[in-house]
RNA sequence: GGGAUCAUAGCUCAGCUGGGAGAGCAUCUGCCUUACAAGCAGAGGGUCACAGGUUCGAGCCCUGUUGGUCCCACCA
């Protein structure tokens, strides 16, 4: 007994009760089997901070797409889940929690620190995850990791000793990137930077034992109490006789030397650099060629330290400007001008970087990116689109070490253990008992954590078990494709790819599908401070998860940003709502007659015409999807299932149904049945939902999620009888096109002559006659090979090899019937024209393919004979 | 400064390896036709940014121009 569907879809009322269904049924789950090929996916972790964005929506749609069609398609799918601990994105979220209560982070200490930041993981880290099913996402829960769990820690420190001891990993103190806000030091990657309005300070150093002067031009007027030389172009003439002086650093009881540097640009400024090598990435190398003193004016929260005299204690910006007054009243200042520059600011605060000298550990990166770089260049890693490889290459070719250490308690603590006697560094995965070198027992263990992704980046194979040798990892690694936004190439694609390889030898997924961002309606990024951010989880309240799903599919290209706007949900609303009373209407129909016993030899032409239509959407969309084109696998769906299915097979099938004396009625619900089972199928990585209701109705089957991937079958595939049917439609779409123009009442029926001289197109509309009652509101339908008995005042419309007539008697506008048909004749002889230039063209036809020629001869064929027809017709009028 | 990318119907976007321009929304005209008005039928609307080139043939390939977006880069 088949249920009875509502009367509209109604997504709230399904989509929980199936997401548990799938659960409880483990559907999710994948064991290792090695009589099946598996396909994996490891989730990009989203933040145990996060909340769902339309940014993740995308995302996991992509991915849960590709794993449903995969597993249907035979595949033994693993879509390895979990999250992300997030290091300063959830430390900062905390302190400011703390905050709240009156607590200071360094009063309640690291302990109670880490305390707490359990508790809130327990508490908001399953929001993400709970909200990650509401999209209907097919992931391996009880396979749920976290970053800082227990194995992904081991895999943390197995790496960090393994590197530290292959040397790839050292400690130093470089210049670094400092977030005065967040304390803490960040890599180059987390640095964006922006064009700001700021100002050139034009000062004069002047040169000791002398009237002269150096005039530099600086951004930065604070860090000249750093300054510990200025550098010039060895070959500017202007400066050489300064070269090997010292000048009098102004508001500073100190002396700095000239010195000369081929980093100066000559034509830039004053073309006069002063150097500050604590405080600057290119001052730095400077300082280091001339062996300059790094002298450090900054604390932490980037006030003036000790170092900076009458200005210490003071905040950088304020003794900016200290600064500038006294350099003005000193008679020090120049001029002030205008000027934009770049700034870097933290990406997660916003707050302006600090660049710094600081003990910090590294990851030293020539040799790692190496295999990284073949990857691509082997073919062994692929990204769609291609372009995206550029971006990826450029960033692994222009490398810079790895800063990796961070200033935050939250996080995988450095396994580094310091001898607090003489020094001595261990690296180890737990803390020595004894000094190796001097054999005291007073170690400390480094304070810092490790880059958050550090342990992203292991997260392919440290989810699977790595470094223990596990089944999984043997059989699920490396994994297939990885699908992300173009935003986190180098954050964490790129250190992914090169962890794989030096941690186990291989690329750890073969493709990277890489997709855009989600916009707002105009255009603009989604962001909290805009207040412009659709709440995924309201579209689906409002519209169900399969519409969201669709409509982040639809008429996008991979790689491409896409606006969203609700009139978009809407649609694909809609097209969820058309499948629904498609499926319900034959639902209805289908305990009418048993239709069991039905074989391809009881079918109709119209029958073999869907049937062959859906072979081919099968093998079209299965092609699209393998390319990662959702976007136009998902186009030929709708369009298959809304105009063909629905507007024309179902139309074009009712007479049958209503007619319980037709012989054909059981061939065509088994055709409805058979058709509408495998659309479902090919649309259900796209709307899992919508699609397993209706899929479990009709089938009594126990889910969608175990069927077979339609695929191609030989004997579906009806060539002549598409052709029928295609003729068929020209002709119903022609008479509906002449009642519309001539405003005749739907409710007025109209006999239809068909005249044609060929046997084969009688034949095809004799066949097709009962199409013409309720597709073409035909009252009776003649056809015959001349025009016997059709009068003079009938409407005519031409299609190949056939002319279509219809009384209307009172009803016509001769001189409107006449413009029509004189528009008709225009338009042919513009066609006439194009194929007989193209086929005149000598060139073209010696050197095109003789397909193609041959299919311009049919079409000049095609038109001469409709041009006669409507020639014909218009001669008949004009009598 | 380098690189990527975009410019197609009123709006938002598709258009796969070059072979007669498409969708959704919007607009206009008819229809409550017993699956669906979240619907049906019909219509209008595009020198595919501009200028060259390759080709029998270009929205698609090449060069340049204009305008927009994004990424990277140490210009104090």
């Amino acid at each position: 007994m088949k249920k009875e569907l509502e009367k509209t879809y109604n997504p709230g009322a399904i989509e929980e009760r199936l997401y548990q269904k799938w659960m409880d049924n483990k559907y999710f789950h994948a064991e290792v089997d090695r009589t099946k090929k598996p396909y994996t996916i490891v989730i990009p972790p989203p933040n145990i901070t996060g909340k769902l964005h339309m940014g993740h929506a995308l995302d996991e749609t992509l991915q849960d797409i590709l794993i449903r069609f995969k597993k249907m398609q035979g595949f033994n799918t693993l879509w390895q889940p979990g999250t992300d601990h997030a290091s300063i994105a959830t430390e900062v979220k905390i302190i400011n929690a703390l905050k709240e209560e009156g607590i200071d982070k360094e009063d309640l200490g690291r302990e109670k620190f880490l305390e707490r930041a359990w508790e809130w993981k327990e508490e908001y880290g399953g929001t993400i995850v709970s909200q990650l099913k509401k999209l209907g996402s097919a992931c391996d829960w009880d396979r749920e990791r976290f970053t800082l769990d227990e194995g992904c820690s081991k895999a943390v420190q197995e790496v960090f000793i393994k590197l530290y001891e292959k040397g790839y990993i050292y400690r130093g103190s470089r210049i670094i990137n400092w977030c005065p806000v967040c304390q803490t030091s960040i890599s180059d990657a987390e640095v964006e930077y922006e064009d700001q309005a700021g100002h050139f300070w034009h000062i004069k150093y002047p040169v000791v034992g002398s009237d002269e002067y150096v005039e530099i031009a600086t951004t930065r007027p604070e860090t000249l109490l750093g300054d510990t030389a200025v550098a010039v172009h060895p070959e500017d003439e202007r400066y050489t006789h300064l070269v090997g002086k010292m000048l009098e650093l102004p508001l500073c009881d100190r002396q700095i030397p000239v010195v000369a540097d081929e980093y100066v640009d000559r034509e830039f400024g004053t073309g006069a650099v002063k150097i500050t090598p604590a405080h600057d990435p290119n001052d730095f190398e400077v300082g280091k060629r001339h062996h300059l003193p790094e002298i450090n004016i900054l604390n932490d929260d980037a006030t003036i330290n000790q170092n900076g005299g009458k200005y210490a204690g003071m905040d950088r910006y304020e003794a900016r400007e200290a600064m500038v007054k006294d350099l003005e009243e000193q008679g020090y200042l120049v001029k002030i001008k205008d000027h934009e520059h770049n700034v870097g600011t933290h990406d997660r605060c916003g707050t302006t970087i600090e660049p710094m000298v600081k003990p910090q550990w590294f990851v030293k990166m020539d040799e790692l990116a190496k295999p990284a770089i073949e990857a691509v260049k082997n073919g062994d890693l692929k990204f769609v689109p291609e372009r995206y490889t550029k971006t990826y290459l450029h960033w692994l070719e222009n490398i810079r070490d790895w800063c990796i250490s961070r200033q935050l308690w939250w996080g995988h603590r450095i396994p580094a253990y310091y001898c607090d006697e003489c020094g001595e560094v261990v690296v180890a995965a737990e803390a020595p008992e004894v000094c190796p070198k001097c054999g005291c027992k007073h170690l400390t263990q480094d304070e810092d954590t490790l880059d958050t992704w550090f342990s992203s980046a292991l997260w392919p194979f440290s989810t699977l078990g790595w470094p223990d040798k596990t089944e999984e990892l043997d059989y699920f690694y490396p994994t297939n494709t990885l699908v992300t936004g173009y935003d986190i190439i180098f954050f964490w694609v790129v250190r992914m790819v090169f962890s794989g390889y030096e941690h186990t030898g291989k690329c750890p997924f073969d493709t990277v599908l890489i997709h855009g961002l989600v916009r707002d309606d105009q255009g603009r990024k989604m962001s909290k401070s805009l207040g412009n951010g659709i709440d995924p989880l309201e579209v689906i309240t409002q519209y169900g998860a399969d519409a969201l799903r669709f409509t982040l599919v639809t008429g996008n290209a991979p790689g491409n940003d896409m606006r969203f706007y609700m009139e978009r949900v809407e649609a694909s609303r809609n097209f969820a709502n058309k499948i629904w009373n498609a499926s319900r209407f034959i639902m209805m129909n289908m305990e009418q007659a048993d239709f069991s016993q039905v074989t391809l030899d009881d079918l109709t032409s119209a029958d073999k015409w869907i049937l062959s239509k859906l072979n081919t959407l099968a093998k079209d969309v299965t092609d699209n999807m393998e390319k990662y084109e959702l976007g136009i696998a998902v186009q030929k769906l709708n369009d298959f299932l809304w105009e063909e299915f629905c507007d024309w097979y179902i139309e074009m099938v009712k007479p049958r149904l209503y007619n319980d004396e037709d012989e054909t009625k059981a061939a065509a619900l088994w055709t409805l049945n058979t058709v509408l089972t495998e659309a479902l199928k090919l649309l259900h990585p796209y709307m899992p939902f919508i699609t397993e209701e209706i899929y479990c109705n009709l089938t009594d089957e126990e889910s969608i999620m175990l069927a077979k991937w339609p695929v191609f079958k030989e004997e579906w595939n009806f060539e002549k009888d598409e052709k029928a049917v295609e003729t068929i439609k020209e002709a119903v779409r022609g008479i509906r096109n002449i009642r519309a123009e001539m405003n005749v009442s739907p409710k007025k029926k109209a006999q239809v002559y068909v005249v044609s001289e060929n046997v084969e197109v009688r034949d095809i509309f004799e066949q097709g006659k009962v199409f013409f009652a309720t597709l073409g509101y035909a009252s009776e339908v003649i056809i015959q090979n001349d025009q016997q008995g059709i009068g003079e005042d009938a409407v005519s419309t031409v299609i190949p090899e056939a002319v279509i007539y219809m009384p209307f008697a009172e009803l016509v506008n001769i001189a409107k019937e006449k413009e029509r048909l004189a528009k008709e004749q225009k338009r042919l002889n513009g066609e006439i024209k194009r194929c007989e230039g193209m086929l005149g063209n000598e060139k073209f036809v010696s050197k095109a393919p003789a397909a193609k020629v041959q299919e311009e001869k049919d079409k000049l064929a095609k038109y001469q004979q409709m041009l006669e027809q409507v020639e014909g017709q218009l001669a008949r009028l004009n009598k």
